[in-house]
DNA sequence: CATTAATAGTGAATGCGTTCACAAGAGTTT
DNA sequence: AAACTCTTGTGAACGCATTCACTATTAATG
């Protein structure tokens, strides 16, 4: 393997990738090839394995990938083998139904503490996590917390998420539909649901 | 304008072009440029231009786009012009927290109806819906609804999906991690959150 | 009415990501 | 141990998307 700059759809898929030696290895599978992991996520195998290529060789010719190790290279390379920690932001329907969903533990990523600005929610408790007050947002720096999930309403989105960086996040996922502006050690992921629901009608012929 | 086969990124930028045309106008806007669009949304104005000229050209040179006008042009690429109704099926919380999502109105998306298997929900009235059961999927026949938001747990989703394809859905916002299989005629987009947010460590230096 | 400024539209160049074609191992069979 | 099969790893070719560099058109200004 020579230097590579490591494309961005590649990083997007990594997490699928990862997904499918997780739920292959728990029916059983010892060994994978790129072949069984490309029919189970839909894709060819030959991008499986540019992919993997960026990375080094994971490998053996002519065997496949011991799962195992597989899971354990993509989570390194992903640092879901370190700080996997997160607090949300904004305990509305939408957070609340983030706060219960299930998918996060696949990857090791645990919400750890929940906050929102509305007196009448904070103190109650959610999921085993007892909603708090913004302000006391500050309480995190200790936890070495870096990732926060972001589900207040889009008027606020801006204001908080610079508390959120005020506070050492350094990585944020923004289920608002608004941009919002980070310095550049920050990252944001955006999930827009009105906007990907916004052109199915248009490959409906 | 010549014949150009349309990116699908262009498609998927499409809505964001949408989106901030209205929010411009309803703070007052009646014309845009596309620098404006840009500098709204964060990205070049040479590739909004570009966009739009895939489908014809919506400005005038030396003045920019007539907000309406755009709105209106987008709206109809998008099909977002006709019918835009949709169903939600499986009314857990993500389920619960997407019906009452705000986010949809602007593109003038609407869930007419919302389904689920579980007797202890169904008959139940949410966000002013009664809850139906599945068996009962053929009532929507009549409307002519084409758009489904699948929220069902994962072990549900294909079985559901081929119910909602035979019964004429030919669009699906899937939330669930697992790929489902439909025929080609029917298109899927989905949101899978916690593969966004497993990326987001990888950002983090 | 000529000049300048603003802005859309677009062919061509560039850059990035995917796919191809094949070499390099590793195990299996004869 | 040779031949065969399987599968990874990868340079090169290809194709798609973005950006550049420029033209065309409109409005405003002197």
């Amino acid at each position: 393997m020579r230097y590579h700059k490591i494309p961005d759809e590649t990083v997007k898929r990594l997490p699928r990738y990862l997904r499918a030696a997780v739920l292959l290895q728990r029916g059983g599978k010892k060994k994978l090839s790129s072949n069984e992991i490309a029919e189970f996520i839909g894709l060819n195998s030959t991008q499986i394995r540019k992919d993997f290529s960026y990375f080094g060789s994971f490998g053996t010719r002519g065997v496949g990938y011991d799962t195992q190790k597989l899971i354990k290279q993509i989570s390194k390379i992903l640092k879901l083998d370190g700080q996997r920690d997160a607090i949300l932001i904004g305990v509305g329907n939408l957070g609340s139904a983030i706060l219960a969903y299930e998918g996060f533990s696949i990857y090791g990523l645990l919400i750890k503490a929940v906050f929102d600005n509305n007196s009448k929610k904070t103190g109650k408790k959610l999921n085993g996590l007892v909603i708090e007050d913004i302000a006391k947002l500050k309480s995190i720096r200790p936890k070495k917390i870096k990732m926060a999930i972001l589900t207040v309403p889009s008027d606020q989105a801006q204001h908080v998420t610079d508390k959120l960086v005020d506070n050492n996040i350094r990585g944020i996922l923004n289920f608002t539909s608004c941009r919002i502006e980070v310095p550049r050690k920050v990252k944001v992921v955006s999930i827009d649901i009105a906007l990907d629901m916004a052109r199915l009608p248009y490959y409906m012929q």
